[in-house]
DNA sequence: ACTATTTACGCAAACGATGTAGTAATTTTA
DNA sequence: TAAAATTACTACATCGTTTGCGTAAATAGT
């Protein structure tokens, strides 16, 4: 019932405390014959320390913490697989919080963490993350920072992200490979850095093909998703609409789809549409949806590799880095020209 | 940079560490001037008191584990999300911890929870877990654990489930409805309550329609993709073939999807098929596919409500309660007779 | 054989917050 | 007016570990 502790492991094997906590974290200072006595009889009675005691000594947590917009998503769900593998290999814990967009509870969440709850965030900061003093004021306090894919470039730290400039231009041009002379780009907001990537590689892309880069076509969309659909029905209802969609994360290719559906439109013959997605679906919708897939999975794992990097030299200072992991183009149905 | 403590606190303020630690839990032992001189300064140097020091005095992490098999699937990620808004309410974090079906890592995980990191645990089992020692061992720590969804039923607890023999029953009612002759159940393991239920209700249905149980419809899928696909594939190959699908769970009714497609099977022409699944894309599949939908929130949200209600009275003890939330049939075209 | 050194252990002071048991000073009560 | 009670604070032990320092015994060095 009550958990044994180091006191009563001593009683019992006529030791002192501190000789049975020295055999049991393997010191110099003790003999082999009392180190094995003690193994013995510790997991004999099932003990394992207190962490709130020996984290309250060594000022040390043995937990990260996961600050992510949302969980229901098959990018961040990946990410969070990846990094709690890692976190497990080396022992450590996992707290995991959700912003929801919400900057507000962005800052409320990063100020419960600043009491050393934890020895390291690992996050992906929430759309309308455009301030950052937060996240200097965070750091500040000695607790390093490592961010993945939604980065904060103003914040010198370790950042993992995938070549999105790069991917930006390769959707934009497969879509006009495919005979789009009218390609929307529709982005989360426009505060975060991979939006302004995506869409750069974009605006990039029309420009090497000598095509107008109409400011109207950048739509932006928000975290309703109920506005999303009014701001993308209304995109598709006029005349002049587009005939490419280059959507750059997951949801909102998925009610495009949606409002393609009510308005009895067709892709990919009346629109073609390309995003940014982690879907495993993707290749069963109807029609399927042609996506760049990010390496969800490995991003988390090396955001997490790189915080142990640093957590096991006891560096709390985390240098500038960027690590860029390359996203995958899978073609399919949606963006493809009908021949 | 440096945390502040109470001890600097109380030398700037010229009191003892006591009053000042009193001060801010509001005592009544300390004046009301004194209360608001505190505050003030415990704000304006940042104060927040050390979890490690509070955890290890009161004996309370402000902690919750949630347990689950994996989180890159929309059950859990949206069961996620519901507890996290709870706990995020009740001021307390969510530690992380997923199993991949491994039961073996589920007994590891649970016996880095005994030494009181986290007051209670919420957890879904993982399809192997029949032998149930290391959580009723782990109830006998004092730490209270409530089940939601793959409950054990040996373990005294709360549980929160959906009415899955009902669901199992109206599933398989509606293929029969739908002209299914021959209607076979793709269940992941055979160990888990859920399967049980959920298989129960499907041989129920079959009895109350006078159609012949066979024991051979009812196929055992396991956590492996690749073994489900031959699995599948072989059920769906043979000459003797079912007209109906009842996929337990999600992924086996997307694998079913691509063994279809392989095998230029046309849904629901040739098979009909229906899975319990919270795929958000489930109407923008090809064809769209037909689901009983868990309300994953809510049962996340409730199953934390129950777990705080209890440690709010600093009860360790929960009471064998089941709690049955209801699930949603969604009719789409995978499992319509074509008229 | 007598001083160094090593070995193997124990003592006690942290870590930071909490709460019990005091203690002066003030107020109430009989 | 003396005793009792209340107010507003402080001192101190405690939670369970960790770790620097001390020390006796054993071993090595000269």
């Amino acid at each position: 019932m009550a958990a044994v502790n180091l006191k009563q492991l001593a009683k019992i094997l006529n030791l002192s405390i501190s000789t049975v906590s020295k055999a049991l974290r393997d010191s110099h200072e003790i003999g082999d014959a009392t180190k094995l006595r003690v193994l013995a009889k510790a997991k004999e009675m099932d003990y394992t320390p207190n962490p709130f005691a020996s984290g309250l000594r060594r000022n040390k947590s043995k937990t990260i913490a996961v600050v992510v917009p949302e969980v229901a998503n098959n990018y961040f769900a990946l990410a969070i697989n990846g990094i709690e593998r890692i976190a497990q290999e080396n022992d450590y814990h996992v707290l995991i919080y959700l912003t929801h967009e919400d900057i507000e509870k962005e800052k409320g969440i990063m100020k419960h963490l600043e009491n050393k709850r934890v020895d390291g965030v690992l996050m992906s900061v929430t759309m309308n993350t455009s301030n950052q003093t937060h996240l200097s004021d965070f750091q500040q306090k000695g607790i390093p920072i490592v961010f993945f894919d939604r980065i904060c470039n103003e914040i010198e730290t370790a950042k993992i992200t995938t070549d999105d400039y790069i991917s930006g231009m390769n959707a934009t041009k497969h879509l006009i490979d495919n005979g789009c002379k009218d390609i929307a780009f529709l982005s989360l907001g426009d505060e975060i850095s991979i939006m302004q990537k995506r869409k750069s590689g974009y605006l990039e892309e029309l420009h090497k093909n000598n095509m107008e880069a109409k400011p109207e076509r950048v739509v932006k969309c928000g975290n309703d998703d109920e506005m999303n659909y009014d701001i993308i029905k209304k995109l598709l209802s006029g005349k002049n609409k587009p005939d490419g969609i280059f959507a750059s994360v997951e949801k909102l290719a998925i009610t495009t789809y949606q409002v393609c559906r009510e308005l009895n439109f067709n892709i990919p013959e009346d629109v073609k549409i390309i995003c940014f997605s982690n879907l495993e679906t993707a290749s069963l919708l109807s029609p399927s949806l042609s996506t760049i897939t990010q390496p969800a999975y490995n991003i988390g794992k090396t955001a997490a590799e790189v915080m142990f990097k640093y957590l096991d030299k006891n560096k709390t200072y985390i240098p500038n880095e960027n690590i860029v992991l390359q996203s995958t183009l899978h073609i399919r149905e949606s963006s493809q020209q009908i021949v």
